[in-house]
DNA sequence: CACCAACTGGACCGTCAAGTCCAGTTTGCT
DNA sequence: AGCAAACTGGACTTGACGGTCCAGTTGGTG
């Protein structure tokens, strides 16, 4: 791998901007590089050049979509330490959906259901969905160490709960084209939270 | 279109068939008729005899593995109508994961991953998920009429919850390649049901 | 300012995809 | 038996795809 200048690394980046766009609104496989060119306005050669083959190109996509979502949900949970803040949080992602009107469901999970037989890839998106539990674990940890949480609830058994709920609820609410199946779905987990809440 | 002679249904079917295996295995994108033909043992002209172009065929698909699926969950949940039941559904569920190792998750979830953007397919394969649930009703139902359930508990809302407990389970559970995602929200969907039987 | 690596444009190639076409065979019906 | 519809095999067309190549430009560093 050459350094790249800054000029490289903008284009670059404007490559794998647009792929990003273009494999979540028609997947990877029905994405021709063609397409990424035009929309990106660059050439064979400089994907090429950055990325050796459409495989190099569909990882750096992961990465950068990993980095658009699991990091606006960092932001989100990284001061968030009560139950009260998990429904803001849930509140804020049905909001997002709804606002999309429900097209399209969670980038990451739609490259993982389309390259789950992909061994690269599918690393690649185990990992994305570590870091994104990882931040869930965060909010669990504090709330037990607060003592909000009762002391044998488990932070990671939670953060799994809500994430899949998360991932499932997107799922069918973009197949439904209604927010109902998302809403559920995290209410269920987080009512799951409060009831292992400190009885007090 | 044409009536079926037994011959050309059979023809028909192992066309479905063959394309339902690759679709699965490898998307619907990245599977070429070709390979249908291949793996079918037909030709050309008997693809586009029976479906008219790939997009028919998509649908034919989408019908048949909608019967697998939906087909089986029917069968298991039909005469369930008690907590216990669904536990033994969940194990069930389970442990086909772990039999096949966790490799693929749901043959529909992924169709609906796939084809979240296109018209035909998605509005399919939104009846399917609501075939699937309406089995799901149908055990809350029977729970709440034999007084097991609370009055006020909402049957379309519990098969909503486990529902989207079982796809969100199944995505991480496939790309993680452990069946613990899976264990945990089926097991939380259903601590959620027990949160609402009858007290006595 | 000179040099070399980084970078770029786009023509080009081989392959394989979806879809067409038609001549020929089988099937069910009367 | 005979006829029409259902069915079949496979050659063929057209175009798009991933990937290669190379000649040329740009830009940072000594």
């Amino acid at each position: 791998m050459p350094r790249l200048s800054s000029r490289g690394a903008a284009t670059r980046a404007r490559i794998v901007q647009a792929a990003t766009e273009l494999f979540f609104a028609s997947g990877v496989a029905e994405t021709s590089l063609d397409a990424v060119l035009a929309a990106s306005g660059t050439s064979k050669s400089q994907l090429y050049h950055y990325f050796g083959d459409k495989d190099g190109l569909v990882l750096a996509v992961i990465a950068h979509q990993t980095e658009l979502v699991v990091g606006e949900h960092e932001r989100f949970l990284r001061d968030v330490d009560s139950l009260a803040g998990l429904y803001r949080w849930r509140d804020a992602v049905v909001a997002e959906q709804r606002r999309r009107q429900c097209v399209g469901g969670c980038p990451l999970g739609a490259l993982a259901a389309e390259l789950a037989f992909a061994p690269q890839p599918r690393a690649a998106l185990a990992d994305s969905f570590r870091r994104w539990e990882s931040h869930l674990v965060g909010v669990f940890t504090r709330m037990r160490e607060s003592d909000a949480l009762a002391p044998e609830a488990s932070p990671a058994e939670l953060a799994t709960m809500v994430l899949t709920a998360l991932q499932g609820g997107l799922l069918l609410t973009s197949t439904s084209r209604s927010v109902r199946p998302l809403e559920l779905a995290l209410s269920m987990a987080l009512e799951q939270v409060a009831g292992r809440l400190r009885a007090r």
